[in-house]
DNA sequence: GGAAAATGATTAT
DNA sequence: TAATCCTTTTCCG
């Protein structure tokens, strides 16, 4: 997926073509018909992200919740206003990249015929949003969204955060922090990438038990997160190397240059230069440095 | 043409 | 821990 910094692009790219606009909802695919139905018509109020989730609020005071799972993507076309970006969400084609618009396109004259399994489209006077592959897409009540937001843990990537809440949710478990940082319920927003990038950038083994992680860690791993994800949202890619850890310094910085660990076990630590591991957890891939992060 | 993989999560055993 | 869901792209024969 898609981790949290691809669902707050997806938030600010719907806020700002969207927002106050009347929509046309429709299903496809025919999946959502019923869903899509209970939000025809209305306008977009807002637009949130509270880390891998989506919540498009409605003017009839129903949210659209959606989650895009592992292989979930919004496509976009429409006016000038929409060129911007034309596709948010699971990797297409180009490394991880979001897809750029060509340009020169003839004048906007509609939404084109949907291609594929479309789950949702959303459309305006100026533009058009495709959903395909979620993993969840439904409507909510206001009373459904809070029961939702509760169980989750704080996301770094929101200003009103409190480190403390996921300092709280770590304590006295017995649970490998590898693990734990993948846990909604603990931190909102962290996926596969960021997980093995931060342990390793804060040269922490993934098997420590939370309980043994310090506050000045938990700490150390919120302000990280924070600040490398609020890149990602920055650059619309995940890039967790820092400058001197690079060998090719051209910029944008190329795929290959872009992690520490993530996919690139057997391949020497940029940091010192043992063979970067991998192993499952969870029946997720992890990769680490077992020289860097012993403990 | 078919299998595998992908930045995820829930449910069943 | 295993099975299941959802869709597209890439790689292999």
């Amino acid at each position: 997926m898609p981790e949290g910094h691809s669902i707050h692009r997806l938030a600010r790219q719907f806020t700002s073509v969207f927002a106050g606009q009347q929509l046309s909802v429709s299903s496809p695919q025919g999946r959502f018909a019923a869903g899509a139905a209970r939000l025809d018509g209305q306008a977009l109020i807002a637009a949130e992200a509270h880390g891998k989730q989506l919540f498009l609020e409605f003017d009839n005071e129903l949210f659209l919740r959606i989650h895009l799972g592992l292989y979930g993507a919004f496509d976009f076309g429409g006016d000038e206003t929409f060129r911007r970006s034309s596709s948010i969400g699971a990797p297409r084609r180009v490394g991880e990249r979001e897809i750029a618009d060509d340009g020169g396109e003839p004048a906007y004259a509609g939404p084109p015929p949907p291609k594929g399994a479309v789950r949702v489209r959303l459309t305006s006077d100026h533009g058009w949003a495709d959903l395909r592959g979620p993993t969840a897409c439904e409507v909510l009540t206001p009373e459904e969204q809070r029961r939702v937001l509760e169980k989750l843990g704080p996301d770094p990537l929101q200003p009103r955060a409190d480190p403390r809440e996921f300092v709280r949710r770590l304590s006295a478990r017995r649970t490998p922090i590898g693990l734990l940082l993948m846990n909604q319920e603990v931190l909102a927003g962290v996926g596969n990438v960021y997980r093995a990038e931060v342990l390793f950038r804060r040269l922490i083994s993934p098997w420590r038990l939370a309980r043994s992680i310090t506050q000045e860690e938990a700490l150390g791993l919120w302000n990280d997160i924070a600040g490398v994800m609020a890149d990602g949202v920055a650059a619309g890619r995940i890039i967790t190397t820092l400058p001197e850890h690079r060998v090719d310094a051209s910029i944008p910085v190329p795929v290959s240059e872009a992690h520490y660990v993530y996919k690139r076990q057997g391949l020497p630590c940029r940091r010192c230069g043992t063979e970067v591991a991998m192993t499952e957890m969870a029946a997720r891939k992890l990769y680490w440095c077992p020289s860097c992060q012993q403990t």
